[in-house]
DNA sequence: ACCGCGATGCACT
DNA sequence: GTGCATCGCGGTG
């Protein structure tokens, strides 16, 4: 998981053809208490613990959705939290869809990015090969930043956040 | 710049 | 009933 999350940094995403290259994902599993999965296998999380290859998608507080990539050590329950992403089709419908007009405001942040992309909990479980979803592998290899995740209050320690160093379109800075 | 807090759903204890 | 893998606004330096 550790060298899937880099990996997706600079790979575009698209849904209905909206969307554009990620700048910023963060790793949770199994034995990490900050994981939906920690706890083990429950109706919400039960994505995570299928094959590799399809979306977990959950509410945060309520308001939001949150899209994460699970994969691929078997039995493992790994998944990537999609956090940001650099808005590069669809501007006018990400901007309709969030109410703003920043681009820097459409997808620096996990609930941001599933809103501007139309990502919910239909799409739970959905394969990323498929449509609504496309993946467009990267050409070039992007300088990656670590950093500590955010928004979580256990295993705070734990350097699990990856970023495109220097990219504005992050939630935040990296270290 | 920072900090506090309200909005709002629901999985889990 | 509790606590979020959040966001944006409104207050204060």
């Amino acid at each position: 998981m550790h060298e899937v999350a880099p990996d997706l940094i600079g790979v575009t995403l698209l849904v209905d053809g909206v969307g554009g290259p990620i700048v910023e994902v963060e790793a949770y599993d199994q034995d990490d208490p900050a994981s939906h999965a920690f706890r083990g296998t429950t109706p919400r999380n039960a994505v995570m613990f299928g094959p590799p290859g399809f979306a977990y998608v959950y509410r945060s507080y309520g308001i939001h959705w949150c899209i994460n990539f699970v994969c691929d050590t078997p039995g493992r329950a790994e998944a990537v939290l999609i956090r940001a992403l650099r808005p590069e089709h669809g501007l006018d419908t990400m901007r309709a869809r969030r109410g703003v007009e920043s681009e820097r405001a459409l997808c620096s942040g996990p609930g941001k990015l599933c809103q501007a992309l139309g990502i919910t909990r239909e799409h739970d479980g959905a394969a990323l090969d498929e449509p609504p979803f496309e993946l467009i592998e990267r050409a070039e290899t992007p300088r990656i930043a670590t950093g500590p995740r955010i928004g979580i209050t256990k295993a705070v320690d734990l350097t699990w956040r990856y970023g495109l160093e220097g990219s504005p379109f992050l939630s935040r800075p990296l270290g």
